[in-house]
DNA sequence: GTGAAAGCGCTAACAT
DNA sequence: ATGTTAGCGCTTTCAC
């Protein structure tokens, strides 16, 4: 086993910048060893081996003994590449967004990449700056996550901001909403929101409302829209006041329910379909229904959008539009992580499956 | 407006290592501002500022026009710090998880600081070998978050790793788990399962089960044994059998249920109260059980721990002991990212709060 | 107030 | 196969 020693105090390198005792150097390495310093980073983090294998013992000797550990940032100076890849998300605490994140943090961990991760809270223009710190460090690839608020000034930036990351070596993916000039991996959300919405009709639902998310987020908008079109081409109108916005949050859920079961009393007699855009949603809209006393899905039904794991417990079990969230992560960080082959942006389209489930059951008597 | 505009090819630095087209150094911003490298350092990234107005507003020009960004590898050599701190956590899709690392990740934002996350799957010695991944880059401080196995052999590499990175200037604290001459934050798992199981006892309940978790993970043990102890000190004993193992887990809470049902037939008619030594094993076990057809409070009650957020509209709302995840998150973000007064070790105890609701109800008849 | 110059630790020509 | 050496882009002493 090895013994970890400091080197001696008195052998500090004479510069303005104090070494910590500790830090142990290549230089420290090779001279222990007695070979030169590109003899020592050869074997010790150099891919092509061209060293005789006693002095490469040698080295790993002198490198164990001494406790040395590369300076990844000499490293990333010195080959003008560092190992790291970043990942913008609006809120790591939403298991949408985490479970998109498990995916890329294990197909980035399984290239001995480095990860680092943002998280926005939803701020516009989050993605933007953090892009430009990305590039400060000089990331191989970042990976923005969500859809984004449809503030033109705004894409515009990013756009611009992508670019400038592209043309300084690195690569950008989205997931969710495609970015012009980077690869994107992209959920078919009016064709699963229409799937959806044939499928309910086909149940023999008739009465719907929407808990449609954010007003200006794009993949709320195309889930409402898909949905709406949908209905409408089966001869079924949805009034604008049947469509409630909100945060994509639980407590969005939770308030839009109840703005809808205020506007609507005779939701219940109807046996309404409620579609939220967002499984989270749909869970904050579950919880209102069972404050103010109604049975799911006896009074009202309930659909939601992603088929989020964390939440396939509830109860009753949702109806919902399966993404495939950890692997939509693994695709977009396979995109812009493996060697590159073309040079025109990548879309990756991934489509949805509709899970019919006890939240939408119809009265028998309906 | 600043207008981005690559410098000129012909430009380009006489080196080995290719410089992209579109990477502006502080040099090319020197130069075009007609000063020193060292004033525009000064200017644009120095702390005190003594340059006069004039050449600064020209530096300021120069780095807007040419689109510059500092490169952090460079910096982080020139001073020896970086701007880096490091996450370990067992599953970042795990909401227990992902709660804590919101809550270090916005305290490291708040510090304009890089969060570099891994998560190890569980993996013993997962946080060994990250610990050595961010000594190389020079992270200023990383956050154990989670409970360990009891393997000596892995503490023993693991404390080690822990001074070796704080010997080359790093901080380190640990969530949930101490780690010997680390920070840490300790939630009272003891204290948490005790009163818990006072409060059950308090209620009418006299026969329990425990879904334990990993028999071999600290906090595991420590939520058992403080159940078990408490519940002893009442006059009531827990059989063997009737602590289950199992992963920490969904999956693992829906398994350990089955076998506990299947090896206790009469858990329904003393309307059992089972203990998940975790939420999300709890809402396994509820699934579990609307499977067997158990009724929850009715035929067996159910009990969790950690009071997790996206977890909070189950049905039946369960009977948990009260973590404030992010809080704890922020608080040992805290503890690493400030300045240091002390040198010894500081340990942060996290009372629990009882949260006693439907799930453990008991039958009126009982 | 400003600039020249010496590194930080490492890699990759290039020479031997 | 091995060593010598010139940087990578930045900060900071030190002299002016």
């Amino acid at each position: 086993m090895a013994s970890i020693s400091a080197p001696s105090p008195s052998g500090a390198p004479s510069s303005h910048v104090v070494a910590l005792p500790g830090v142990v150097t290549l230089q420290d390495v090779a001279e222990r060893a007695r070979v030169s310093v590109a003899t020592a980073s050869r074997v010790l983090n150099g891919s092509h081996r061209t060293v005789s294998p006693e002095r490469s013992e040698l080295v790993w000797q002198a490198a164990l003994e001494l406790g040395y550990t590369v300076n990844r940032h000499a490293q990333a100076m010195a080959t003008g590449q560092s190992n790291l890849v970043g990942i913008v998300v609006k809120d790591i605490a939403d298991p949408y967004f985490s479970t998109i994140a498990s995916g890329i943090i294990a197909s980035a961990a399984k290239r001995k990449l480095l990860v680092c991760l943002a998280s926005t809270s939803s701020e516009p223009g989050g993605e933007s700056e953090y892009l430009a710190l990305m590039r400060a460090q000089r990331a191989r690839a970042v990976v923005l996550v969500g859809s984004r608020s449809d503030d033109e000034e705004l894409e515009r930036a990013l756009t611009r901001e992508v670019g400038v990351f592209q043309q300084a070596g690195g690569r950008v993916v989205s997931i969710g909403q495609p970015v012009p000039g980077a690869d994107a991996v992209v959920p078919d959300n009016v064709g699963g929101a229409d799937a959806l919405a044939r499928a309910l009709v086909a149940q023999g639902h008739r009465h719907f409302a929407v808990l449609a998310g954010p007003e200006h987020t794009q993949a709320a908008k195309e889930r409402l829209h898909g949905f709406q079109a949908a209905l409408r081409s089966c001869g079924i109108a949805l009034a604008t006041q049947d469509a409630v916005h909100s945060a994509f949050t639980r407590d969005g859920g939770y308030q839009a329910m109840g703005t809808l079961l205020a506007r609507r009393k005779r939701l219940f007699k109807q046996q309404t379909c409620v579609f939220a855009v967002t499984d989270v949603m749909a869970v904050g809209a579950l919880a209102r229904l069972r404050v103010a006393g109604a049975s799911v899905p006896d009074d009202i039904c309930l659909a939601g959008f992603g088929d989020i794991d964390t939440l396939r417990d509830v109860y009753p079990p949702l109806t919902t539009v399966r993404l495939p969230l950890r692997t939509m992560g693994d695709i977009g960080a396979g995109l812009v992580l493996d060697e590159r082959v073309g040079t025109a942006p990548r879309i990756v389209p991934i489509s949805c499956e509709i899970q019919l489930r006890m939240s939408t059951e119809l009265r028998t008597a309906g």
